[in-house]
DNA sequence: CGGAAATTTGAAATCGCTCAATGATAGTGG
DNA sequence: CCACTATCATTGAGCGATTTCAAATTTCCG
């Protein structure tokens, strides 16, 4: 893990070393975080974008009333804050919601290598593309179903990004306190609590202290009613551009794949 | 409007008249729906995204349950369906809301286009960028506020983007049934109509058939919680690229101005 | 060990949902 | 142009999920 992962940069484009380099020149520098501290407030002007090394970190926009929803929990690899770079203030707070280490991104030297490298490029806005699908289908689980499937499909949604992150198994370390796990599926904290309860009646899942462990993958699948999204490299975006070297393009990431 | 509308190609580079010429290149076919009629289903494959001409289309994700939502409602000059080419399945189904005029645009030209015009390439980004920004306003809004308040943000949020269309005045017209109002701000219809009686009361806003009058603009924009995001063109990714003509870009793009 | 934060539980209030029925409106075909 | 029909809007009553307020217990961290 000390190595950085690159996988916001080539989920959807194999890179070549000449690429890798070049994205991995971008960070001016590595940034700690605890549990708890800000890596930036909404409201912030946006000078940065941020590569997740390790640990996790939450994304929340506050609102007027006092309350906050955490719009993303983001894990390592992941590239933060970047949504930010279209407005004056950033639109969210990142808060690290567990020991977190960063890499600290000018966004002039993200548009450098967007205009310079346009295969990193298309990588950049086909991941930005794929988290609308994330957001549409978080919109979604908190419109339109109860706090229980949200607490299903969120678990199953954590646990297949851990897996693409190299995760074996059915079990887990949540970091997240039952407060922050209200402000990811859009409920109170009390509430949360007896949503744990009532889940862990259903058998589908278990939990002691942080670690959770998911009995039945396909059971709470059903239960959140968490849609089948197989993310793919395409073809068109690969093949383009003005790279000379061969790269193969085709190898299909399908992380719902357990279903078919 | 028989000219295109290219909003989301320009809001943030100026574009050169090749750059124009290239995207109006793009559309493939023009097809011509009445409300009701579907663009694209979910799970469909996905070969094109489109371009919307004149009309609304709303962006509605399906619940196993019988539910859905929409998650976005789009306005000419939209490009829709691009969170899509990203999976296998086409993630939302495409309905008109009235009657509709699309320019297809295979996604095979969209990636030429990305590929070969970096500038081009960055307001795409920077769009879908936003895009993520306005999805997670309506999260927050649908998980921490009332059904009147996310009424009042909703309406608020159409109006703005009315305006940058051309409006003038605080009324327009609202093509949608309140049952598509409940799936767009995740309530049940006869409840939308009870919300809408309500806000009514409030004397913020007046309707007479599908014509929407906001009376008092701060007034819903506070009862909303509304946060107010100023878009921005970005000199980084405007004075980048291989272009060599000069170009203004420093115009910022305040849909929330009246606020400050 | 001590204090702060997080978890857990109870009881009452509220918001939105469901079921059900009636009225209004608009699109369609004769 | 009108009658017909399907869709949409409206209202009532009861129910259920979630919130709110409050307090007790446990866990975590310095």
């Amino acid at each position: 893990m000390q190595k950085l992962s690159l996988h916001r940069f080539s989920e959807f484009v194999c890179l070549t070393s000449a690429e890798v380099q070049a994205i991995e020149r971008l960070s001016v520098d590595r940034l700690h975080l605890k549990r708890h501290d800000t890596l930036r407030s909404q409201g912030d002007p946006v000078r940065d974008v941020y590569l997740l090394v390790e640990g996790w970190v939450g994304s929340c926009v506050d609102v007027a009333t006092g309350t906050r929803q955490m719009v993303k929990v983001h894990l390592p690899g992941d590239l933060l804050g970047t949504p930010s770079i279209t407005v004056r203030a950033a639109a969210d707070t990142l808060v690290a919601l567990k020991r977190t280490t960063v890499e600290v991104i000018p966004v002039t030297a993200l548009a450098e290598l967007f205009m310079s490298m346009p295969r990193v490029a298309a990588g950049l806005y086909l991941t930005s593309l794929k988290e609308r699908v994330f957001l549409m289908d978080r919109l979604t689980s908190v419109a339109r179903t109860n706090a229980v499937q949200r607490l299903a499909a969120f678990l199953v949604s954590i646990h297949e990004r851990l897996l693409l992150a190299g995760l074996e198994g059915p079990q887990f370390d949540l970091p997240l306190s039952q407060i922050e796990l209200a402000d990811v599926i859009g409920i109170t904290p009390v509430h949360a609590n007896r949503t744990w309860a009532q889940l862990e009646r259903t058998g589908l899942v278990r939990r002691s202290g942080k670690t959770v462990s998911l009995v039945d993958i396909e059971g709470l699948r059903d239960l959140g009613a968490v849609p089948d999204r197989r993310f793919e490299r395409l073809r068109e975006w690969s093949a383009l551009g003005t790279d000379k070297s061969p790269w193969q393009a085709d190898r299909s990431v399908a992380p719902g794949s357990t279903r078919a």
